[in-house]
RNA sequence: GGCGUCAUGGCCGAGUGGCUAGGCAGGGCUCUGCAAAAGCUCCCACAGCAGUUCGAAUCUGCUUGACGCCUCCA
């Protein structure tokens, strides 16, 4: 098996990949609140973990890889209201219905991204009697106190044996001189302390019966509590957008630590953000996208539409650590390089082995391993993969030679890094109408062949202007003329 | 204010103490009726200032700038 190494937020450190149980891994990723459509950003970590959960399935590894959705509804602020109740008293709704209108959406953008599911995908209101024993549990620890029908997790206490900050690097003191005042009526003992239990008012819509009367679990019991009971105690992968970092998992790690004296995760991965206008991609701030959007081309910073195959690649271009800030610049340049790649990976079905060998595959494919190895480096291997673009076309070109074996290695190679880990699709026009623009075009080429013969430059040059306008790109080679649809 | 990350060629984006990804755009050549496509090739960048070193863009310090978190957030 291929040796992994991985960079880990919790050490901050690429560290080698060693499973808590061996031939298994456990990969926990914090899934969307369900109270808006997806917008890019968001699917960006979420493709990340897609393409790594793809990578570890294609080492052979037995993946469960467990995504929740969020539909508990966080709160927003100090008030009482949770963001899902907000949106349902907007929309004149029912909170589960505008739940699952967004999961809805959620499943169907992956999809159109060409997703792999999870194995399995939790919610918070599944989960609302676990996350009661959780507050139990933590209670009886002596980490937690209840005030008014709420329950709030004692940081300064936990803090006491355990380092709250072991994630984010934050130092509990700073914490506490740095805190901003946010209002002088909260039932905290400390304004670090945060909700395990919040009390609901009459308003609330969104409530649950439970020990300390009617209300709803806090912003970070749901991780943890569905984390554990799918994964265990200790698994090997949590991960989820950089932004989730503190406080939400420095209070997963808290909630564990308490509930089982564990600290739960192994390795710690946190995908970066995607900007645009080099700001962070938000819901709240409206500074964002909507893969339908990229898919229709109607957003005031793009100039056209892309296919979300296309928007797949541009994200894979960057690695997953790193911030990629989204323009209409770098997505059109992304197409073109999408496109070239495709057309290569076409190409190389078709062109023919011979006696030997001029170029060193097996090296190759081990450097696609190695660039994936080294922290999952997506734009390393896409580097690796021009390479054998170049490849192909020189063989095709009579430049360079393959075996059989060496050529068949080459396809397998590329089909399992293009299709399999980066989850990229080679998108035909496969409509109903693709047989009878397969023959129009074969017409017109024809007719663009006799009238060359004839030397009317005219109209063979009007055949293949017109129908590049169309977005069918002609192309003229020694063994006749192919096309391509953009 | 605190904590942290990052500053790479026209653009997007990797990476390493010396051998200097890749994509897009641009120049040249091959091919072509002219083109396009494809191939070859050129353009050798790492914010600024010091320091460590035989040697740094890669390590250290400072400066400047950007971003993220500290409040829901992928």
């Amino acid at each position: 098996m291929q040796k992994l190494f991985l960079y880990n937020s919790l050490t901050n450190k690429k560290e080698p990949f060693e499973p808590v149980k061996e031939g298994y891994v456990g990969m926990y990723v914090c899934g969307p609140t369900v109270y808006s459509n997806v917008h890019l950003g968001n699917v960006r970590t979420f493709m990340s973990f897609d393409m790594i959960y793809r990578y570890f399935l294609h080492l052979g590894y037995k993946v469960r890889y467990v995504r929740n959705i969020t539909d508990a509804g966080h709160l927003t602020d100090d008030s009482e209201e949770d963001k899902i109740s907000k949106k349902a008293r907007l929309e004149q709704l029912e909170p589960m219905e505008i739940v699952q209108k967004y999961t809805t959406d959620f499943h169907e953008i992956l999809q159109k991204f060409n997703f792999l599911p999870p194995s399995i995908e939790p919610t918070a209101t599944g989960h609302i009697l676990e996350q009661i024993e959780a507050i139990e549990t933590i209670l009886k620890n002596g980490l937690a106190y209840e005030v008014n029908g709420s329950v709030y997790f004692d940081v300064l206490k936990y803090n006491e044996k355990e380092h709250y900050g072991i994630l984010s690097k934050r130092n509990i003191d700073d914490a506490i001189e740095n805190t901003r005042n946010l209002d002088g009526q909260s039932d905290k003992k400390n304004p670090q302390d945060f909700a395990l239990w919040k009390k609901a008012d009459p308003e609330h819509i969104q409530r649950w019966n439970s020990p300390w009367g009617i209300g709803f679990p806090g912003w970070h019991l749901e991780c943890t509590v569905m984390s554990t009971k799918y994964l265990g105690e200790k698994f090997d992968i949590h991960g989820g957008g950089m932004d989730l970092k503190f406080p939400h998992h420095e209070c997963e790690i808290a909630q564990a630590q308490a509930c089982n004296h564990v600290n739960p995760v192994k390795y710690w991965l946190h995908g970066n953000m995607l900007t645009m206008n080099g700001k962070k991609m938000a819901k709240s701030t409206g500074n964002n996208i909507l893969p339908e959007e990229i898919f229709s081309g109607k957003n005031a910073n793009i100039s056209k539409a892309f296919t979300p195959s296309v928007a797949r690649f541009f994200m894979m271009q960057a690695h997953y650590r790193s911030i990629l800030d989204f323009s209409n610049d770098a997505i059109l340049a992304a197409e073109k390089g999408y496109n070239r790649l495709m057309e290569a990976v076409e190409l190389s079905k078709k062109i023919e082995s011979s006696e030997t060998s001029t170029l060193e595959v097996e090296a190759w494919r081990q450097k696609c391993y190695e660039a994936m190895n080294d922290d999952f480096n997506s734009p390393i291997l896409i580097a690796h993969l021009f390479e054998a673009v170049k490849w192909i076309n020189l063989i095709n070109d009579g430049k360079e030679s393959l075996t059989q074996g060496d050529l068949d290695l080459l396809r397998d190679t590329i089909q399992t890094f293009v299709f399999d880990i980066l989850g990229l699709e080679n998108v035909h026009k496969h409509d109903d109408n693709s047989d009878r623009l397969d023959g129009l075009v074969q017409l017109l080429i024809e007719m663009r062949k006799k009238a060359r013969e004839d030397r009317d430059w005219a109209l063979s040059d009007q055949i293949r202007d017109k129908l590049i306008a169309l977005g069918i790109q002609l192309k003229d080679g020694k063994e006749g003329t192919t096309y391509s649809l953009n």
